[in-house]
DNA sequence: GTCTATAAATCGATAGAC
DNA sequence: GTCTATCGATTTATAGAC
């Protein structure tokens, strides 16, 4: 009998996502100017020939990789208990459900976070930040006006620092580590009553 | 008689302190990896080889910046009005401080905050935020301890959501924007009170 | 789908004249 | 203190064999 015809490739690269997970996790360490595709490459375990193949180039990694970032931020604000009740309510179900993004979708997200402007594919992204952050903004806004929260600070510096206080859990959180179940709560009590709160809040 | 002897230096550069400041500047609006030495001598209107006169390299400007930048932190620590009183009191004034610093050497501290680790000098500023951050840690347990503040969200996750609030706003802070001059009581105000406070706290 | 080899451009840094 | 010119290494990307 003749051998088995079947030409086997010789250090399968695991697919587009594979390569794309491992890519976002190089640009996270390293940063993504100073991560080349041969650093990339070598991460996956394929040559920066075979990296080609699967993508068009280092800024179309990058591209994909926004693009879920994106999409889950804002698929946020499309939830339909993101869109009914009261502002003040509407608030905590958006702040609790951005925090679950950005726990399942870490690394996307930690990546957008970082972007420049530097090309075109970088200016869409910071783009669609400004967006919703701007939706974020009109909420807050929303929540002074129908007076269910005290006017302490003005409503566009509170939503800056809502989305700062919030942004940042990218820069320690990670997976699978114990007590992190409730974070989104936790984050939504943080924001609403004070991050440290006096014992008697006002008399 | 002879012409003036007078030989001038054709495109002066303004000594190291005007060449750190356009740099770090560049490093800023682009990141530091994507900006090369040349992005750098053509925004100071000198060429790469003049300002490798001035400094050793791309990794001596950013040290500089970056010492500048843990300089200003690390000196809120030392002020007298930081080291006496209960924890709550050294905390709010720490807080004001470190906003007032944030302003006054925002370039610098922007930097620091993007820092990544690639290469020693880097490393050398994640190492002092660490020490830093937890400096405020500290504080912020220390005031749990006493009883000054509530224990609603654990100690350790409070002092990260605070710091993560108070770095963000090198994100849009622009100096000699009106309506910024009360940021460092503001920010004091919606961290130890919620960002977006519900009229009654709580029954 | 992987590989070797290499093109073309850019990078940080240096030599040496004025 | 500035300049021109250039080195050697590295970068993104492509050509073409298997």
């Amino acid at each position: 009998m003749s051998q088995a015809p079947v030409k086997r490739a010789r250090r399968p690269s695991g697919g587009r996502d594979q390569l794309l997970e491992t890519a976002v996790g190089e640009f996270i360490a390293r940063g993504y100017d100073a991560t080349s595709m041969e650093d990339l490459s070598r991460a996956a375990g394929i040559t920066k020939s075979s990296f080609y193949h699967h993508f068009a180039g280092k800024e179309a990694l990058l591209r994909a990789a926004l693009e879920r970032a994106v999409d889950g931020l804002f698929g946020v604000l499309e939830l339909p208990t993101a869109r009914d009740g009261s502002p003040v309510q509407r608030l905590r179900v958006i702040i609790a459900e951005q925090v679950r993004v950005l726990m399942t979708e870490l690394p996307y997200v930690t990546l957008l976070l970082r972007v420049r402007g530097n090309t075109e594919t970088e200016r869409w992204a910071l783009e669609r930040r400004r967006a919703f952050d701007a939706a974020i903004t009109r909420l807050v806004r929303d929540a002074v006006d129908a007076g269910e929260v005290r006017a302490d600070v003005d409503p566009a510096l509170a939503a800056k620092l809502l989305s700062g206080l919030v942004n940042s859990i990218v820069e320690w959180y990670r997976p699978g580590r114990p007590g992190t179940a409730t974070l989104p709560e936790d984050v939504v009590q943080a924001a609403l009553t004070g991050i440290v709160p006096s014992p008697t809040p006002n008399p």
